[in-house]
DNA sequence: GCTAAACTAGACAGACGTGTCTATTTTGCA
DNA sequence: TGCAAAATAGACACGTCTGTCTAGTTTAGC
């Protein structure tokens, strides 16, 4: 088992029902339960719960910009890449059943862990730049320079994932895309 | 002890501790250690700890909106109320050491609860409509309808304060306050 | 085929979780 | 002052939590 394949299973299931049900609401035994794995393969691998989660931020995040870059290849235009990250966070949503963001809801569950902070405030800031970065290469209608017009669909986007989680609905993450149209 | 000082004294730790470490963080011994009370004394005034999450909420709730009021009662046109909004949201999550949004928080901790999620939509959508009813009193500058710029400002605002836990500052909030009085 | 690493099952410790119960004391009011 | 309601302390049941440990089995690579 080279490269271990139980390794993955464990992430993967801790991953599952971190997002699902919570952090504090998962517990090591239900884990190796659900990955069908031995508690000690887990604690050889882990060493604690906390490096479990440390590790579930970090593929998170790593998987998350790889499918963002994935979906975001295929357009031609930075305005039509803008519009994507609308599009591409509604449909993910939609698949996860509006349960919201991974480091949101993470945030909302873990106080003063200073390395869980490092993770969730390093991959906000990697989305805005993205963000800022396609506003720049943007023809937009400047109606406000380019590091507003940032912050702004971020805000949007951000609030509308929030609220959608909120509400169970997508609907205003879509409007939230409406928006962004109006001031592109 | 008529209207018993007891239950309150539950009820305002528990609120604190959920607020401050989580729902599921928090423990019934750590409240009745901390309140100061006894085991029966918190089973007599609520059934479950889930009982103690439903009247958090509507607590939560209530003093939400009765502090609200009082802040926008003292300014006189629709347009300082709408900032107030603003301002007034930033002040509180900097008195709360920007850990949030209480209904967002326990959106991101509890799973298929219908009784939570109902009072969580309530309290968003009765502020949501608060935004909606500023609007439609207010002269703006018609850069869009008043339905999607209460969306706008709504948005914003959620998200600011959703970004503002992530980032633990107020800087996003302080933004979304900036871009609201460009489009107001 | 041998060896070491990886994996397995499962017992165990010790703390902590929620909720119930008893028995006693304090309190508020008529 | 007397009595019912409310509060107290704390034992208890029973489950779950994280993390450790032992001992046996499977696997991969030389």
């Amino acid at each position: 088992m080279r490269d271990s394949a139980v390794k993955d299973r464990i992430l993967d299931t801790a991953s599952r029902l971190f997002y699902d049900q919570g952090y504090h609401a998962t517990g090591i035994n239900q884990i190796i339960e659900e990955a069908d794995i031995a508690r000690a393969s887990l604690y050889n691998h882990f060493t604690s719960k906390t490096e479990l989660l440390l590790a579930y931020l970090d593929r998170t995040h790593e998987d998350w910009f790889l499918e963002l870059d994935r979906y975001l290849a295929a357009l031609p235009t930075p305005k039509e890449k803008l519009f994507a990250l609308f599009d591409h966070r509604i449909q993910r949503q939609r698949k996860l059943k509006y349960k919201g963001c991974h480091f949101n809801k993470i945030t909302a569950e873990t106080c003063e862990d200073e390395e869980v902070f490092r993770r969730v405030k390093m991959h906000k800031e990697r989305f805005r730049q993205t963000i800022r970065d396609l506003v720049g290469q943007t023809d937009h209608r400047r109606m406000m320079d380019d590091e507003t017009l940032a912050d702004t669909l971020f805000l949007l986007l951000e609030g509308g994932i929030s609220v959608g989680a909120m509400y169970r609905s997508s609907e205003y993450a879509e409007k939230a895309r409406t928006i962004a149209a109006m001031l592109l």
